[in-house]
RNA sequence: GGACCCAUGGCUCAGCGGUUAGAGCACUCGGUUCACAUCCGAGGGGUCGCUGGUUCGAAUCCAGCUGGGUCCACCA
């Protein structure tokens, strides 16, 4: 292994400035191999983690900064630092049809084309596909350093070494082997089904790859004249449609069969419009009886609900649109028109023959592709289909039986919602940059060929012998190749020694957005083809808003985490995401955050100058053995023992809070020890100038091991800061562990702690604090000392004279004393300070009417049944604290009976 | 239409059954520049959305309501 970089070890800057060293640390990283995991030893576990792979031709936003800088790499390097082998597996997503549209505008500027119009956009820069999908690889190589390089800005402790793309050759095998297994397992199946179909893009998609938006149309009420004769009085057959153009492939008319109005009807016929063709009035209950006339028009062919009652009464499909958005020539007259002009048309043509009711505006949700918000236009294609339920019966069982743990858990309800209504998946796509489909179709006798395993591309039917067969032209939706990450990854299905050791994994941390396209996917493939679930822990987290906007590029507010993190550093943005938010919660990010992130990353930076400097002075203070434990080291003073006891307890803290997954927590706990404990009480302690004389070497040793541990505790959030420091201290001698870096160093077990200690100490710095505030309110120059006397309870603070002393600018003695006091809890407090008897007495009513409020509550709650039916520690609490309170009260009106007289 | 989440100081959020409800930012006042282009110290500010209920005890559990958000769904 390389020695640290120079540029690292060396670095002396008075604040920390991250550029300085980022770079040459995480290069320093992993050429060391630090991220990759260790050669596998009997018993050990190892902990697993597959990064969301995040798209190929994407730039990182803040979510992925979250995800992947802040809660991921946070669970990697915690857990290598528990010493688990850590596989954290990085890589990126081929994205078919996104990546396909941001290579076709790259060869547009390249060639100098302009894309324009629906049919297969790449075939308009005159590629054939395979001289496209060179270019598709051509950019590849231009995309995938970007995006694995913004991952190591983020400090992202990934094992390059088994990177991977979900095109790369052995995944294209592994999606290929998985495609013919789920076909002879029967999971697969081809049909000529209703699909959504996008202009713009030229292929279908899934219905969750569309959304609704509220859009306002003409509602044109049609009437369809009666095929035969009827008797006087019957109404006219009137429809309501936002689509009149499809009229023309209507096959029925449907009513409610519950509606009196229409249901004696059903079973006659009525004549389409303009193609007058003889269709029959059905009944079907999905028909909302409210909307307008209570007759739908029912167009199987271009209707996902009038699909369905086709399905249902057997109804003949028509279609009469194409997917460039033309009429074919089954519209008749207005073949050749687009979809909106068709409408035009065929409302005039309505008009014309007095079929034209009226029309009205309507406000009604329209579905659109998600990726380009072009209204989607419902086709009947012959596409592949992947029968859902049947997989997702044993992922629902996981979780409902804790194999897979979803955190938040009432995420759990929407996954299990979700799950036990899931439909079947249409995975084919109509472009080019994606997974081919391994099935050949016999031009001659029309035969499906699914290939073997490990056979070739067929060449001929093995039905009629013809060999006129033709591989399908459609790709895979990208979701099916990325629903096989966890085992994909690690060689399936060969039986790799990767493959048995690291799954299934540990934990999958995602955003809940993606929980159906992808988490509950992987679980069923996973499931399907390793027979077991590929994770033990689901943790889901919420989106990152900036000004109180969801981030989007619509929107135009999606901010890049790089320009943050080049300006105030990885370590101030990873802090700045993750503090404060609970798991599945949205956060608001904001200048403010990121400015603590950068102070707080600055703290540490110089308590370690600090604790440099004083190491430096006194080489000598860390030679022999130590011993820092806060019961041992007979040097060592009550402020050195209590920050050794309050660093084991931030060990225990943090270690819990890391445990369960409250990472947010975690950082908040983090900072409020780092910088309320270590830096402002006992850093200021350990200043020579405060010393009692002979502890010096005690303080340097203490330092010396509680920066150390601040530097463990800090790491996984704040990984440059804090091994930059530990490489620096460690070069000062001894230290309890071998590790070249804090990646691979040992997070601390807790030691032993002085409570005692601890609540003495909380008393002190009570004391200390209204010592202030009266020095304060006095108006007592910060250089001059004042004298204060302790009385009353005060023999527990003895220990800390000294120590009240130096952070009150104080002067301490017990006993008596001379002016009236200030209480704490029940430690009497008297400040030497001029005199001004009305102001003192004012003080003291005001001190005894808080404490008297109190004394009363504490009254209150032990003469009620509280006493009797709480817990004993509990009413114990409340007894010491009612006698802490009596005290208080006691002292305050002797004091004031003395000013009164 | 169904489901889920959220509602706590000026802002962003923690806390989710037990003393006087916390943090960061913002604010007021006072210092310092001897680890910190800063930092330190002190302080003000909250009837924890509303109404009931359970409990010795509720911001925390339950029910209903109001307001915001998200997801799912076949409104032509």
């Amino acid at each position: 292994m390389a020695k640290a970089p120079q540029a690292v070890t060396q670095y002396r800057g008075k604040n920390f400035d991250a550029r300085a060293i980022e770079t040459f640390l995480y290069d320093w990283w992993e050429t060391s191999g630090f991220f990759t995991p260790a050669e596998e030893r009997p018993g050990e576990k190892p902990f697993v983690m597959m990064l969301p792979l995040p798209n190929v031709t994407g730039d990182l936003h803040l979510g992925h900064a979250l995800s992947f800088g802040g809660y991921e790499d946070l669970m990697a390097r915690w857990h290598r630092m528990r010493g688990e082998p850590t596989l954290w597996l990085p890589g990126s997503d081929h994205a078919g049809i996104i990546a396909q549209i941001v290579v076709e505008k790259e060869l547009a500027k390249e060639f100098g084309t302009r894309k324009k119009g629906p049919e297969a956009p790449a075939a308009q820069e005159g590629l054939t596909r395979d001289q496209f999908l060179g270019e598709m690889w051509r950019w590849m190589e231009h995309y995938k350093p970007r995006i694995y390089k913004q991952l190591r800005m983020l400090g992202c402790s990934l094992d390059w070494t088994r990177v991977h793309f979900t095109m790369d050759p052995d995944l294209q095998r592994t999606v290929r082997t998985h495609f013919i297994r789920l076909y002879k397992n029967g999971h697969l199946y081809r049909a000529n089904r209703i699909v959504h179909w996008c202009l713009t893009c030229g292929t279908t998609y899934s219905d969750l790859e569309s959304k609704h938006i509220e859009r306002t149309d003409q509602l044109s009420y049609v009437r369809y004249p009666w095929a035969d004769p009827m008797p006087p009085g019957t109404p006219d057959v009137i429809v309501a449609t936002t689509r009149p153009e499809t009229i023309l492939a209507d096959t029925a008319v449907a009513v409610h069969p519950d509606d009196e109005r229409w249901n004696a009807l059903i079973g006659k016929e009525v004549l389409v419009p303009v193609v007058e063709r003889r269709v029959k009035i059905i009944g079907d209950a999905v028909v909302d009886r409210a909307f307008g006339t209570g007759a739908l028009k029912v167009t199987p062919g271009h209707d996902a609900t009038d699909f369905d009652i086709g399905q249902r009464h057997g109804l003949q499909v028509l279609s009469v649109i194409d997917t460039r958005g033309l009429m074919t020539p089954a519209a008749g007259p207005l073949a050749g028109l687009d979809r909106d002009t068709a409408r035009s048309a065929i409302v005039d043509r309505l008009r014309g023959a007095g079929l034209l009711v009226k029309q009205e505006p309507i406000t009604h949700a329209v579905g659109v592709h998600e990726r380009c918000d072009t209204v989607d236009e419902p086709l009947v294609m012959k596409q592949w289909w992947v029968r859902m339920p049947p997989l997702a019966k044993p992922a629902i069982e996981a979780v409902r039986n804790g194999s897979t743990r979803i955190i938040p858990g009432y995420q759990e309800k929407i996954f299990f919602e979700w799950m036990e209504n899931i439909r079947d998946w249409p995975v084919s796509r109509q472009i080019w940059w994606g997974h081919p489909i391994p099935v050949w179709y016999c031009r001659d006798c029309e035969a499906i060929v699914v290939p073997e395993e490990n056979a070739p591309d067929p060449t001929a039917c093995p039905v009629c012998r013809s060999t006129d067969v033709r591989q399908d032209p459609d790709v895979l939706d990208t979701w099916f190749s990325s629903a096989l990450w966890p085992h994909s990854t690690l060689g399936w299905p060969a039986r790799t020694k990767d493959l048995a050791r690291f799954y299934p994994g540990t934990v999958l941390e995602t955003g809940y957005d993606i929980l159906f396209y992808w988490v509950a996917r992987m679980m069923m493939m996973g499931i399907e083809n390793m027979g077991a679930v590929p994770f033990g822990v689901v943790y889901l987290h919420g989106l990152v808003r900036m000004g109180n906007q969801k981030m989007s590029k619509s929107k135009g507010n999606v901010v890049s985490p790089v320009g943050m993190i080049e300006e105030h550093g990885a370590d101030a943005l990873r802090y700045a995401l993750v503090n404060g938010v609970s798991a599945g919660a949205d956060s608001e990010f904001s200048e403010g955050k990121l400015e603590n992130g950068r102070r707080f990353v600055n703290k540490l930076w110089n308590i370690g100058r600090f604790a440099l400097a004083q190491l430096e002075a006194r080489p000598e203070a860390l030679a022999g053995a130590i011993d820092v434990s806060p019961a041992g080291g007979a040097d060592l003073t009550e402020a050195d023992r209590w920050i050794l006891s309050r660093t084991e307890a931030a060990v225990l803290e943090l270690t819990r809070l890391i445990e369960q997954y409250q990472f947010g927590e975690y950082a908040t706990a983090l900072q409020q020890f780092v910088w309320s404990e270590v830096a402002d009480v006992y850093v200021e302690l350990a200043k020579p100038q405060r010393r009692p004389a002979g502890s010096e070497d005690a303080a340097v040793r203490t330092l010396a091991y509680v920066f150390d541990r601040v530097l463990r505790l800090a790491h996984p959030i704040m990984p440059f800061v804090t091994d930059t420091l530990a490489l620096q201290l460690w070069e000062h001698g001894p230290k309890d562990d071998p590790a070249p870096s804090l990646v691979v160093s040992r997070w601390p077990s807790a030691g032993a702690r002085d409570r005692r200690l601890e609540d003495r100490f909380g008393l002190a710095i009570e004391v200390i604090r209204r010592i202030r505030d009266r020095r304060h309110d006095a108006g007592v120059e910060a250089g001059t000392k004042v004298r204060v006397a302790l009385a009353g309870d005060a023999d527990p603070l003895r220990p800390f004279a000294g120590i009240i002393a130096s952070l009150a600018g104080a002067e301490v003695s017990f006993g008596g004393g001379a002016e009236t006091p200030t209480v704490v809890r029940s430690v009497e407090i008297r400040v030497d300070l001029p005199k001004d008897a009305a102001a003192d007495r004012a003080r003291i009513e005001h001190e005894l009417d808080a404490a008297l409020t109190l004394l009363e509550h504490s009254r209150t709650l032990l003469g009620s049944d509280f006493a009797t039916r709480a817990p004993a520690p509990v009413v114990e609490k409340a007894r010491a604290t009612l006698a802490e309170r009596e005290a208080a009260v006691g002292s305050l009106k002797t004091e004031l009976e003395k000013l009164g007289t």
